[in-house]
RNA sequence: GGGGGAUUGGUCUAACGGUAGGACGACUGACUCUGGAUCAGUUUGUAGAGGUUCGAAUCCUUUAUCCCCUGCCA
């Protein structure tokens, strides 16, 4: 993975990193991890915390896990698991062999639970989920002790295990650590380390009625682990102090050197979206998009739909870069990222959005010739293609004004325009529909001492247009998409209102009456291109087939004379 | 007088007591058979106030503002 995430410097997590190699800490290790909750699809800010974690990994000649947080079996589903390793994959984030659940450990978690028991650490509490609320204070006052603080050892092992038996109905017990009722950080109020749930899980089945919390869990499995360096988002960091707790309580407990640390940084997210998986869900569920990998979400599998290449987003994750506080990043930067890619690589190819019918007066009516076109002008060993040309053409409806206003280049009445790799051509007359009173069609002629790479093609025109010919030209379906939301902040509404309103009604736009060149025929589902001063589209793999071509675009070209209308 | 975190141009980020720099955006101009790309240039910043120091974005004090925390969620 490029990255510059492991730089020796420009990163707090680095120079953290640098500081416990040098100081030997953990046998010079460092192996990071990215533990999702299977309870829903990753989105953006997802892809730079995993971009983060396997980077500092990849930096430091360490190891990277990928990990399930699955210690609630209420909310986690086996469907989330497959889609976030795929995203994971699709990233580029390599775990090797090391793919692990939190439901792994739940047997030595519940040893480990034992242990704090019998070291005074723990008790079990019979107070419902309202009591223990009423008795944990407040942000500014104290909480008070549970009744059930100062049971035996014993009794207290007794209880545990029969909470594991399944003696007892959800939400009569639990297991609390015994830290301090009077803490300033409400976290070690003595927090819950188990509930009692009987559900079904999506891995452990009906074999558990009891499921660890995630600040008793967590931390256990990055010690299993041998994890050095855990990072996870800036609402953690009150949690911290528990983390070391258990971390210190349960002890060294990995075959590998050391012990993990928390370490927090803010988390990322892009302007014109949402990110929570509250909105997300709300999106899908009330129709606003197609589903979770509609190419106008910001989650990993709509970017990857939309078009949107694993490197581009480790580019975006990089240029982000890493801080103590959240951050909005510029859509702008994320589409920079992805246009800097496609500008090198992509082919060129001629498509007409909004076909405008061109008949060249002067061109022989059964004539086609197979023009040599570049297909990158980035880059000389992408080559050349043929593209037939004829007397029909299309051009775009947007290339030509009948009445031009002054910085229009392109065609208008009696101008002339340079047809891309072709002719420069002149428009001698107007078709109008004698309904609509609309252009129809332009009547034009050809300078045939122009052609493109001939001896006299250098006369210069203002204007290129790019045309298909009417007779080769491939019917095609494009999209065009928007930002699914109109504002930078779509989450700033006054009070009452609802972030809907802020969707932008025409995030998509479907053309179905766009043609392409032939060169559409060995073009393969997935593959990236540039539509000539259209953008960057994608052949959809999932809309597509059945002989109906559909491409995404992932984004427009720069365009400065729209910026100037 | 609860705890934790943060504050550098429009956005993000660097500078670790020694010239405030970079990226993205925006704007100019050049060039262009993509109004793309490229090239050249311009613009805007250390939240406020004190202090320490030869010297402060950086250390200290203080004020302000913003974010997070009272799940048997993660």
């Amino acid at each position: 993975m490029s990255s510059d995430v492991g730089n020796s410097r420009g990163n707090f997590i680095q120079d953290i990193i640098n500081a416990d190699v040098a100081a030997g800490l953990n046998g010079g290790r460092v192996h990071t991890r990215f533990p999702p909750e299977p309870n829903g699809w990753l989105h953006i800010g997802h892809a730079v915390a995993i971009c983060l974690n396997h980077g500092l990994a990849v930096a430091n000649c360490g190891k990277f896990n990928l990990r399930f947080d699955d210690t609630n079996p209420l909310k986690e589903e086996q469907e989330f698991v497959n889609a976030i390793i795929a995203d994971v994959k699709w990233l580029g984030a390599d775990w090797e062999d090391r793919l692990f659940f939190a439901s792994d450990y739940f047997a030595l978690k519940y040893n480990f639970a034992v242990d704090l028991i019998k070291n005074g650490l723990a008790y079990v509490d019979d107070l419902s989920a309202e009591e223990i609320r009423d008795r944990r204070g407040t942000l500014t006052e104290p909480g008070q002790d549970s009744p059930f603080r100062n049971r035996t050892i014993a009794e207290n092992l007794d209880l545990f295990a029969r909470m594991k038996q399944g003696e007892f109905a959800d939400g009569t017990r639990v297991l609390r650590a015994k830290i301090d009722m009077g803490s300033p950080n409400i976290n070690m109020r003595d927090p819950v380390l188990y509930r009692i749930r009987h559900a079904h899980h999506h891995r452990t089945g009906n074999e558990w009625c009891i499921y660890p919390m995630y600040d008793y869990s967590h931390p256990i499995g990055d010690a299993l682990e041998g994890i050095t360096h855990s990072i996870c988002t800036l609402e953690y960091a009150d949690h911290r102090p528990l983390y070391d707790w258990v971390v210190h309580n349960i002890g060294p407990c990995s075959p590998q050197p050391g012990r993990p640390k928390q370490i927090e940084f803010g988390r990322v997210g892009v302007s014109h979206t949402v990110m929570s998986k509250r909105k997300l869900r709300r999106l899908v569920d009330e129709g606003f998009v197609d589903g979770w990998d509609d190419p106008r979400m910001p989650t990993i599998a709509g970017m990857r739909r939309r078009g949107y290449t694993p490197s581009s987003l480790r580019t975006f994750a990089d240029k982000c870069g890493v801080g103590r506080k959240n951050m909005t990043a510029e859509l702008a930067l994320l589409e920079h990222c992805i246009r800097e890619e496609l500008n090198a690589e992509a082919t060129r190819v001629m498509a007409v959005l909004r076909p405008l019918k061109l008949t060249l007066q002067n061109y022989p009516a059964d004539q086609v010739e197979w023009l040599t076109i570049e297909n990158n002008p980035e880059n000389p060993f992408a080559g050349t293609r043929q593209v037939p040309f004829s007397r029909e053409l299309c051009i775009e409806q947007e290339d030509f004004m009948e009445v031009p206003t002054k910085k229009f280049h392109r065609l208008s009445p009696g101008g002339e325009v340079r047809l891309k790799g072709a002719y420069i051509i002149k428009c001698v007359e107007i078709i109008k529909d004698a309904a609509t009173g609309e252009v129809s069609e332009l009547i034009c002629t050809y300078d045939p001492e122009t052609k493109s790479g001939g001896a006299a093609s250098s006369r210069k025109v203002k204007g290129t247009s790019h045309w298909v010919s009417a007779a080769h030209a491939e019917p095609i379906e494009v999209r065009l998409y928007d930002t699914l939301f109109g504002c930078e902040n779509p989450e700033a509404v006054i009070l009452g209102a609802e972030f809907t309103q802020n969707i932008n009604p025409h995030s998509l736009v479907t053309l179905s009456e766009s043609v392409v060149e032939p060169y559409v025929n060995q073009v393969a589902p997935g593959e990236r291109m540039q539509f000539l001063r259209q953008g960057y589209f994608i052949l959809d793999p999932l809309a597509s087939g059945g002989g109906r071509r559909v491409f995404n675009r992932i984004v427009g070209l720069k365009d400065s004379f729209i910026k100037g209308q």
